[in-house]
DNA sequence: CATGAATGAGTATTCATTCAT
DNA sequence: TATGAATGAATACTCATTCAT
């Protein structure tokens, strides 16, 4: 598929002067080169990227991807650690929240937010791509596991803080949370005008809560 | 990508000994090239699918797909419209269940109880592909209509029957499941080890009881 | 290397029409590209040839080759066998022959004339690539031990007819007879002014026959 | 061909402390450089020899074969005169034996005789890549030509020793030799097992003194 | 002297697609 | 109706080569 569909034009960033040492420069490609890919997957998915166009794409040579990351798994390698890493992970912008329950509700909140991010359908993209393509399983699995101790975190400080009831197992609630929130989020992207997706924001913020509640 | 994985040998199904009428040879001949198609779609995604290898598959020429189906679109909108319709939607499995809120539970547990078919897979497969092949989407999305409508019924009924509470939206609500289901079982293709999933499948049921539940 | 090298413009053959059924076609075509294919191996070496050229060459599209053999390595493999039957065998060309040590020196002979065919040299730059390319082994191997049967039944003959010694290893002088032809062939290949071939295969004639001479 | 083959680790060899003036650092490292090269090709062919590669094996970086030959031509003739001048020509290895019969049979055993060496290997797959490449061909006449005088001269000190019959043109007769020889030791190379080659280096050994030998 | 960043040309390979049988 | 021959476009990948540090 995507072969016969449109031509690709990539439209080249700013050829990219050089400038700086060896290492600088290797690292300003990089960077230019991982943004360049999470772009195109979110819009193209991953048979739809060329490495000919994440180079161009990233005001580079059509080789320079193949280059660096040696084959096109290596460059989704990666662009996932990449996500992972220096990517704003949205869970991770919780300076403004209490610890606790308002910092998971908060996150939540958050990670359903519209943005323009091409981040979050990136990394949906490549999870799934993950399921053909056995080398990208521990980099996609990587990301899974930091977003779930995380969740599980907030979840154990508002266990402790006696915010939400003790019997809920924190792990088992984040990897329930992880879900629902990229399955939403690729829902908003499938149908972005049926269903009213901040409603649906709204209902499962409210529902979450309700289940957390202490009994009393 | 998925191209240069194996050496596809596409174990050709029993060469389909010509037998019926016309009609009967050509439906026929179609079941088997769609289940082949689902097959192949789960294992090596759309993009790993060939014409040829369905074909093959389904113990046919390499031609037959091009032949019925034109190109490879068309092919996978009939796979799309072959697992909306004749797919045996495990939210739909509930026979035995009373209705309300023991049939919701009931078709929740159903879905995310092991399974060997590969529907799922290829379904959640197939929806990520839309979101880059426009063809698939009205199959797709009549899919999660569908889905959505059934289980916002149930909710509706459990309302109406009095079991959980009535200040909830069955939409929304029904959204929010099927979004879940749906994640969790990407979860569980994913990471069959590390992660429990019957625990989580429980976890999952019991804090959806809890936030039904009415107050009193 | 040769990629650097002259701009190949691999002149194509006729285009080829198409005629006759199925099967007559695919003979045809792939008789014509084996025929290229030891061509250009002959002028430009293994790596010198590329697939796209062999198609052209034979007056078929670029892709025709990767589509009957899979990849380089099979065309090769094809070529080797291609040589092996259907091609001339130079030591086969003993109609004229009486049986025994006149057919053995009339092949030797025969096999060091001066030749247009551009099987020899293919064969040999083929043999080399084995070395590097295992999977050409086999072809290569049945080759050597096809010739070298062919000339120890010869030996073989002589022996019985009384015409050499006795005490010679049929089997063995066979490898070294042709051992030494292949490599006559390649100096001659490499060293076209200096040496006189033509003298250097009359005194080996007369020095093989002095040395399978009988005692007496 | 040989591209895609295995994963080239090019195992580092020390990374080279400097030491010495420029003149002898260089020294040091060309010499590293052939060394290194000439491996390779002996196991992959010159095709599979990259200049990165070779850099790297030797234990500098992979600019440096660049840097010093200009070229892949370049290095490869700097191989063919550096296995023409240094490499330990087995042929000359004649210290221990007699002039003139006793040496040349010698000789012939000892090149014969099993090695591990890579040498002849790169040797015999640089003479045929001299078939396509131009540049390499004074080189690779030259050893040719060396070995054939060599041969020639103790042909001609048997004849004059009277061991040998006198009506036998030494460099013709060395000419066959050198091809016999040549041409075992590729069937050496190809065909390990099967083929008995000390047996047959024996058979050869014989034949040739057989030949040789004066009439009365 | 030596490194390594970056380019870009070249080729194998895969397949959807068309068309004759 | 069904097969399979043939095309040709597209892309991953490799590396020699150039050039700045």
């Amino acid at each position: 598929m995507s072969k016969a569909k449109t031509t690709k034009k990539a439209r080249a960033a700013q050829p990219a002067t050089p400038v700086g040492s060896h290492t600088e420069r290797r690292d300003e490609a990089e960077g230019r080169l991982l943004a360049a890919a999470t772009e195109i997957i979110a819009r193209h998915g991953v048979d739809g990227l060329t490495l000919g166009q994440v180079g161009t794409a990233a005001g580079y040579s059509r080789g320079l991807p193949a280059h660096y990351y040696g084959n096109k798994t290596g460059l989704l390698e990666a662009v996932a650690w990449h996500i992972t890493d220096g990517f704003a992970n949205r869970l991770a912008q919780t300076e403004n929240f209490k610890p606790g329950l308002e910092m998971l509700l908060g996150s939540v909140a958050n990670y359903l937010a519209p943005t323009t991010s091409k981040g979050p359908m990136t990394l949906q993209t490549v999870i799934m791509e993950s399921l053909t393509e056995p080398a990208l399983r521990p980099a996609v699995s990587k990301v899974t596991e930091r977003s779930v101790r995380r969740l599980a975190a907030m979840v154990r400080t508002a266990i402790d803080n006696g915010e939400i009831r003790d019997d809920i197992d924190p792990e088992k609630q984040a990897v329930l949370i992880l879900g629902t929130l990229r399955s939403l989020t690729l829902l908003g992207l499938l149908n972005p005008k049926d269903m009213r997706m901040d409603a649906i924001r709204d209902a499962y913020v409210a529902g979450l809560k309700r289940m957390l509640r202490r009994k009393g």
